[in-house]
DNA sequence: CGAGAGCTTGAGTTATGTCAATTCGTGTGG
DNA sequence: CCACACGAATTGACATAACTCAAGCTCTCG
């Protein structure tokens, strides 16, 4: 069973890449994408359930998502672990633990995945004649602390169905913007994984589900989701207090 | 009233700031420190409870705090906000929103502060022949992602006696690494503040603060604090389930 | 010295967690 | 191909941690 394995056969240019709008190279002028060449020498394939890299181990690169979805998590002394993010296609793994080379957290591809590995050595080489690609991390980096405040917005002052509303909302812009429907669409993570992200448990999500079903506010099914009123949801989130 | 007045009188330099060892130039050799003379054009002095920036204004510099204290929050449109860190001297303010150029967050000073300017276009210009400079600048943003994380866990997965334990502990590691006691501290902000950063009610973190003070855990006046049992207070967060 | 903000404490409520039983869905082996 | 088994999800009954409301206290600052 395929683990991690690097994927040799097709070539790999941000230049010519179906991803590159929403992918690292995202917002940069075409002209500058066009010099990305040299940044993704490697791309690796991860079964799902396979770790990308675990907690405590070296970091010398970024993982950009191709396809699949990933989890991260960090874990306790306790052995108890906190989801802290799903990536989707397109979103950059592997920004927290550039601290001080060690990988913070540890990320588990959600199902068979494939990355493209970018060096940080070849970041600072290409950067010298990219020179905004040094904005573009800055800017991804910066997205991501400002994604973690929004989820601590959710866990520090929403009720449990603010917070699932406010999940399934981001989980269905995040798709639009890959080009999927944001009404309809298959949810990677189990009832456990979104508890532990939102800080419920799984049966208060499932309950949950179940509620705004009744409500018509979505049809579920299983991991199978329909969103029927958008607007309720919205209202939801909009209206706390 | 003071506001946002700049420094004028006393020159920036950072090769010559006692800061140093714990600011943006943490880490960096000491011959890479001396070449950022030209990081720091203008500092400014924030009184207590004025704004630093405000959310969605825009984002041209990085906020380097040289003394005081700052927190930073972010705004729902219902006007409940949620405090996403309280930050301490030699931290570094304002590294959500860099990604489209507008704060993301608001940050307001809880006691007369003062702070350097870093100007993004500086941190381009001297990282020409400061190499180290771009590491740095994504080292500390990786660390705010994982600090966020942490905060992410705390909201989470643990119970309110665990948050403000964590909270506690990492308040007093942080004062130490800047010189102060570890132990006797006073705390910038109030029980509000606490609680609404934790995911609590201000009255649970008042109940919380009594019941570690009768069960000899720490002694509490007001905003006084005094560990008496740092061993109990990890106990907490580390034994949880 | 008075007023207001911040803090503490109590009593009662409630949202969410816990425990447990049941159903559903999927994949496996006879 | 069916039946079984296992993990995932649902649902219910009950327990409880934390919230809400309210009163009183204590600093601080003008």
């Amino acid at each position: 069973m395929l683990k991690r394995v690097p994927v040799t056969s097709e070539s790999t240019h941000c230049s010519t890449c179906m991803m590159g709008s929403v992918c690292l190279p995202v917002g940069m002028p075409a002209s500058e994408v066009a010099k990305l060449d040299e940044l993704v020498k490697e791309r690796l394939r991860i079964a799902k359930g396979q770790p990308l890299f675990l907690h405590g181990t070296s970091l010398d690169a970024l993982f950009s998502l191709r396809t699949g979805s990933i989890k991260s998590q960090i874990v306790e002394a306790s052995g108890h672990h906190q989801i802290t993010g799903f990536y989707l296609p397109g979103e950059i793994v592997g920004l927290d633990g550039m601290f001080d080379g060690m990988h913070s957290s540890t990320s588990i591809a959600m199902e068979d995945s494939e990355v493209c590995v970018v060096k940080l050595d070849d970041i600072d080489e290409v950067s010298r004649y990219v020179p905004t690609l040094q904005h573009q991390v800055r800017r991804l980096m910066s997205k991501e602390i400002a994604r973690s405040h929004q989820v601590l917005l959710a866990l520090g002052s929403m009720r449990s169905e603010q917070r699932l509303a406010a999940f399934l909302i981001n989980l269905s812009q995040r798709l639009a913007a890959l080009g999927y429907s944001s009404t309809d669409f298959i949810m990677r993570m189990g009832r456990e994984e979104i508890g532990n992200y939102l800080g419920l448990t799984l049966e208060t999500v499932s309950r949950l589900f179940s509620r705004f079903a009744r409500d018509g506010v979505i049809r579920v099914n299983q991991r199978e989701i329909k969103i029927l009123d958008m607007a309720a949801l919205n209202e939801l989130v909009g209206k706390p207090c």
